[in-house]
Formats: structure tokens, sequence, C-alpha cells
DNA sequence: TTAGAAGATCTAACGTCGTTAGAAACGAGG
DNA sequence: CCTCGTTTCTAACGACGTTAGATCTTCTAA
């Protein structure tokens, strides 16, 4: 057996634990806090370490953004397979999403740092946009609802979400009053798409 | 006529020479370039007498941010007092939101910037927020629709605005259909609220 | 008219950041 | 044992926000 594959899984061991790390400093601290240096005080290496595993921070920080999307998209979709009725679903799955955002600050303003490339981040967002998409095709299928377009529905919910999501930071609103706040705003979205044939 | 009131006058005018050229890089340059000596730079000072006029970074930046919100509450209310029909005027304001995030990226991301504080931020708006509120207001008596919670309706749409508004910055997206995506939100929402008792 | 106070501005530096170059230490193979 | 490739470290660069202290200007008052 070569040693290199030896040398390869205790580097990708290395790799693993930067990003736990960094993502552990960044939740428990905010990102501030989030330096290359201080990361590399925690894996017990100096700071050109992290250069041999991520081309630069704004990589590794894509790595937590994307950890970060795995992690809502998970709980999305634990919520949606155990919720039956189609309506129901939908407001919990963006409470859920709403939840998230208020458990996980640092993480969630991350996934949304306009600083971060734009491209990237949506990259990253994709997989969760397109569960939402699946969502609401079924919800306007099972209610007979012919949405103009169903791409433009889902753009519509996901950037309600987020700024709603965005509003439980504030002191003044909270997580609690967001996640409120998003399952009432959904309701009447959906209600008014309803209302009308979806336009 | 004492010279210290010269003095006053020329050390306001350096201070708005300061705010002035930082919107400008801001606007053209983005964030990145805004540093403190690039500002000194641009009005031919060194660094150091930036902080003769702001304790130090934020709070340049905070008041571009107030300066941002005045930007934006004058356009929406100048759409706001044109427009007669109480509908079509929540619909327009709303579109001129997006319109704005669109026209000023930097700017807008910066009013939006979790890294500055948020309820310093928060008050920046608040007037842009009560406009909202005034004209949630107007239109739910126009239509006797009675909401459960008119400061929740406010967030909602305040909210609901913001995240679509920042979607206009993906490629994949842009301005112009985040503008659409607006108007069709709201629409729907409104639309909603009138379809039941505003919960 | 000039001495000194008050204010404005500069130079120089501190500590921190992301990042890179090059030296040193380490491990395996001949 | 010695060499080679890899891993890791030390040291530094340039840029950032920010501060202390010196210098230079301008006004006031004797």
């Amino acid at each position: 057996m070569p040693s290199s594959t030896r040398r390869a899984r205790e580097r990708a061991r290395t790799r693993d634990r930067i990003v736990e790390v960094a993502l552990h400093v960044l939740e428990t601290e905010g990102a501030a806090a989030l330096t290359i240096r201080r990361i590399a005080a925690e894996v017990e290496y100096t700071a050109p370490v992290v250069y041999q595993h991520f081309a630069n921070k704004d990589a590794l920080v894509l790595e937590l953004i994307a950890h970060g999307y795995d992690l809502m998209l998970a709980q999305a979709r634990r919520i949606a397979d155990e919720e039956p009725d189609v309506d129901r679903r939908v407001l919990r799955v963006a409470r859920e999403y709403v939840r998230f955002a208020g458990e996980h600050p640092s993480l969630y303003q991350a996934m949304n740092d306009s600083a971060v490339d734009a491209d990237a981040r949506r990259r990253a967002a994709q997989p969760t946009v397109d569960l939402l998409l699946e969502l609401l095709t079924t919800w306007s299928d099972a209610h007979g609802v012919v949405l103009a377009d169903h791409a433009d529905a889902c753009e519509i919910v996901w950037g309600t979400l987020y700024g709603i999501a965005s509003l439980g930071h504030f002191d003044t609103i909270g997580g609690q009053r967001a996640q409120r706040l998003a399952e009432q705003a959904l309701g009447a979205i959906l209600l008014g798409w309803r209302g009308q044939g979806g336009g």
C-alpha cells in the first residue's frame, strides 16, 4: 500500500479540519473573527498551510457557504417529506428557512454577503432553489393554479424568504417574529395566486 | 465678524466634500475601493484628517447610508404623490424601490451590509419604512381590508422588497426582471390580503 | 508688532489583515 | 547514509483602520 495514499488521506483530513474549525469560529464569534491566522491557530498550524488547501480566503468561505446550503437543504427536505398537506408544506418549509437564518445568523449572513462572488453564491444556493421550485410546482398542480411563469414564482418566494429572514436579525424584530411574518407573507402570496390566474 | 465662523464654515465644507467623494467612490468603484486613504487623497488631504470629521469609518459609512435612504425616500414620495390610484401607488413605489437598488447597487448593498450596526441601519431606514406603513394604511382603508396588524404587514412588504431587490444583483436575474418580480410579488400579497381578513 | 494660544495638517508608526517567497525540517527510497 | 520530494515554518510585503506627536498656520491680545 503506497504511502502516498496515506499522505493524501492526511491532507484531506487537515482540509476537513480547517473547514470544520472555520465554521465553528464563524458561527460562534462572527465574520469579523474569521481570519486565516485564527483558523490556522485553531488547527495548530501556521497561516500559510491554509493556502495549501484553499486558493484564498474567498474559496474557503465559499466552502462554508456551500456547507450552509447543504444543511438548509437537508432540513427543508426533512420538513417537506414529513408534511403531506401541500399548502402547509410550503408554509412550513418557509418557516424552516427563516428558522435556519435565526439559528445560524453569521453563517446565513455569509451565505448572502455581497462581498462574496454573486454567481458562486447562487450556484451554491441552486439545489435549494430547485427544491422550492419543485414545491411550488406540486402546489400549483394540486390547486389547478396556472402560474404565469414557474421560475418567476420561485424567485419571488425565494427573494421574499430571504428578505424576511434578514429582518430577523434586527433587535426590534427577532427570529420568532420573522418566522411568523414569513408564514404570513407566503400565505398571502399563495392566496393571491389562487385568487387570480397567477400573474 | 469672528473668524471662528469662517473656520466652522470651512470645516463643514470639508466634511461635506468627504461625504460627497466617499459616495462617489462607493458608487463608481464599489465598497472595496472605499478606504480612508483613498477618500483623503480624493479631497487632497492625508488620512488622519478624515478622523477630524468622523469618529471612524463606520460613522462615515453610516452617513452614506443615511444619504441613500434620503434619496430613496425622496423618490418614493415623488411617485406616491403623483399616483392617485391606491393600488397602483403601492405597486409603483415597490418598483421604484427595486429600481433604486439597481441604479445604486453599491450604495444599496452598503445600506444593507450586515457588517454595519443593524440598529443604526434600521434607524436610517425608519422614515422610509414609515412612508410604506402610511401607504399600506391608506390602501387597506380604501379597500375596507382589516389587516391583522399594520406593523406586521409593513415589515412583510419591506422585507419582501428588500429580498427581491437583492435578487437583481445576480447576473441571471438582473434589475429589470427584479422590478417586474417585485410588482408581481406585491400584487399577489395585496390580492391575498383582500382575499381574506388579512392574517 | 510680536508672543503665545489654538487650530489644522502632516509624518510616522502600530497592530492587523490576506498573501507569498524562501528557508528549514521531515519522511520515504535507493 | 544520503538524497529527493513534501510539508511546514519564518519572515516579509503591501494595504488596511487608526493614533500619537511634531510641525506649520492662523488668530488673539498685550
